[in-house]
DNA sequence: AGGTTGCATCAATGAACGTCAATACAAGCC
DNA sequence: GGCTTGTATTGACGTTCATTGATGCAACCT
């Protein structure tokens, strides 16, 4: 169940620089547009918003989830599954219920591309 | 030419708390989706870093990013349309030539969102 | 075993998106 | 004035995406 996600670009090496430093190849491009394109929906913005409000360590159930939107079961479903696609979050099975977190680094791997090298320090 | 784009979410006020501070309401969402919609493209998101590349206060001609990629002028067109729309980046004609740069502010803004609180002291 | 609950997957539909050719507009040049 | 070059807009087409109801699977409870 969690074993589908693509790597948040660069996950594995500090080998990534910022949007400001060079022009990106067409690869990079192409794998940080996936991530991006999962945050580009309100709906998963939210999914991933409550999960990562939880803190660094936290857990949130889909049964919480489901019921703050007006949308179908199998929609939130899919959102999620998209998020996990992206490598931004991850879940586990307990029991009846599945709890996904946001997975460590990844959203601070994409915040030190936006950030401009000379505004802050960002991923070195 | 520089009047339609769409604020980046809490330019005009530091009202803005992160991803993982509280669950976003369904305004902001639909905000930050668009600008993460408009980075969620390969050739938007290599079109950009074309022009952040210039630094802080540099521009870049239309007439250089168009021979970069397999695509028609038009097409090239429109993706800049959609991150003016953004509000990521703004351009002016300067005689033949249409020249962009990217908004102050713009991209630092989102990384702050997604940046932890304890994990760095982002915008604040 | 049978029934119930929580969540994921499937199949279908309508909307949104990326792309292009054609066209329009703006500015310089003859 | 007309011609040429650079860029934006329009209209159309194929693909991708968000959403849903129906269904499947996993885990708990009698």
């Amino acid at each position: 169940m969690s074993k589908q996600e693509l790597e948040v670009p660069g996950q594995d090496a500090d080998c990534c620089s910022g949007v400001s430093e060079a022009p990106l190849d067409e690869e990079r491009a192409a794998e940080l547009a996936k991530v991006f394109k999962a945050l580009g929906d309100p709906v998963r913005l939210r999914l991933l918003s409550m999960i990562a409000s939880r803190g660094e360590g936290g857990e949130t159930c889909v049964c919480e989830m489901t019921p703050a939107f007006d949308l179908s079961q199998p929609t939130i479903s899919h959102h999620l599954k998209l998020l996990r696609q992206a490598g931004l979050i991850d879940c586990e099975r307990r029991g009846t219920w599945v709890h996904y977190w946001v997975l460590p680094g990844a959203l601070d791997k994409l915040a030190g591309f936006l950030t401009a090298p000379q505004t802050a320090g960002a991923a070195a």
